[in-house]
DNA sequence: TCTAAAACCTAACGAATTGTAACAAGCACG
DNA sequence: CGTGCTTGTTACAATTCGTTAGGTTTTAGA
């Protein structure tokens, strides 16, 4: 595995400087922060950051045009945090190279997420996209394999992925018939629905679950199903 | 791609669906708008977008299911348009593979700005190039050389070079038998298609998969086959 | 509590789809 | 012509996945 993703902070408010460290750090990520542009710079000729997240309001520099080097010189994914929340100053700030831009006051969990989202496009050798973790399984959709907590490997179908996928999509949240069924229907959907209770099964025998007392899918009598187990997808 | 990029539109309410079409061919794309997920998915069997707006709430299907679909095995860019603001809906909806989280109402001309950023990063896989690099392995298509990780070559053939190149070229989108036809056997060739698989299964056995769980190339029973693997030209 | 109907589970079957070995036709080269 | 390579065709094996059928569980009602 190799080193942690590098994100600087630039932002001349204390507070956030820490709520976003702090965030980052437990999301696995390095940060470095700055409160001047000046010391930022300064920084940049020794360390190269995957990601800049920069506030447009700083003291002694104007944003934008910090913003607008960086991507184009560094290269770098830039993501601006303001408070300045006109639909203005967010087209200029994305067309002048901006990645993203996040309105203030913002949730730190949400920045984790587009931080995220921006690494999983620009690095492809990452390949924890796709995949989730629940109840000791990992599920890799996009190799449709099923991984143990020993690190063995199932592997499942399309059809059992799909509904795998709408169960992890909602989890400890009730799951209708109806709602199954327009998931493979696709034409006029008439065939009888004894189609989802077999997939359904089939998914419980790959998740080794006691038929008895399942611990995972659990069905609701006369409404529809509940996936228990808390889910993380990364 | 010297055609313009194109945008569907998958929004349950005519309005924003007008609204977004007509900015969106003011802004330079080519849009398909469509009310119900059935219409949108048919349409993908003919037509592969560059970016998919997509709004959660619609009136046949989970939305979410979709996203993570079409993420998955479409390799387009989805963003998605939702009136739900919680910050866990727009966490998950990211995580699930979206690329971005506009909320309603939102402003058309930054739903431009933010394609646009989105169409940016999305390097074009430079076709003009006869090499490609992928999981390990190096693709010479001016000599019908495929290398190893080891620098060892082995030989493909013209036809499974065609298959290889339409793989290479739309890396992480599923490709239809239908579509494979059309590209490769383009004449008129009307034998029937277990042609197709023969290649298929030809370049397997060159690229070393296991039959039993292939990890490259994968089938998607009914559907097509998607290559998975990230794939550079050079 | 008991009973019957409804809902659900799943083994087994089979149609459709896909994998691939073996064969054969076509072609280049000597 | 014969040899070797490519590539489509055929035949059969394997897989996927909905359907059927019979059994089990749950609920409602007496």
């Amino acid at each position: 595995m190799s080193e942690l993703p590098l994100v600087t902070i630039l932002d001349d408010e204390p507070e956030i400087r820490k709520i976003l460290s702090e965030t980052l750090e437990d999301a696995g990520f390095r940060t470095m922060s700055f409160g001047r542009a000046r010391e930022f710079e300064a920084a940049l000729r020794t360390v190269t950051p995957d990601v800049c997240l920069v506030d447009l309001s700083l003291p002694d520099k104007d944003g934008l045009t910090l913003v607008h080097r960086l991507a184009l010189e560094q290269g770098a994914i830039v993501i601006i945090i303001s408070g300045r929340a006109q639909v203005q100053d967010r087209v200029t700030g994305l067309e002048l190279g901006a990645d993203d831009y996040i309105i203030k006051p913002f949730d730190p969990s949400e920045v984790v997420a587009r931080i995220r989202v921006r690494l999983r496009k620009s690095k492809p050798t990452d390949t924890t996209s796709n995949t989730a973790h629940f109840a000791g399984w990992t599920a890799h959709f996009d190799r449709y394999a099923l991984e143990d907590d020993t690190g063995r490997e199932t592997t499942f179908s399309h059809a059992e992925g799909e509904v795998l996928r709408l169960f992890l999509q909602s989890p400890k949240r009730l799951i209708s018939r109806a709602q199954m069924q327009d998931m493979l229907g696709g034409g006029a959907g008439e065939s009888f629905d004894r189609a989802m209770d077999v997939r359904i099964s089939r998914l419980r025998t790959k998740l080794r679950e006691d038929p008895k007392n399942p611990q995972l899918i659990k069905t609701i009598y006369g409404a529809g199903y509940i996936f228990l187990g808390d889910v993380g997808w990364r």
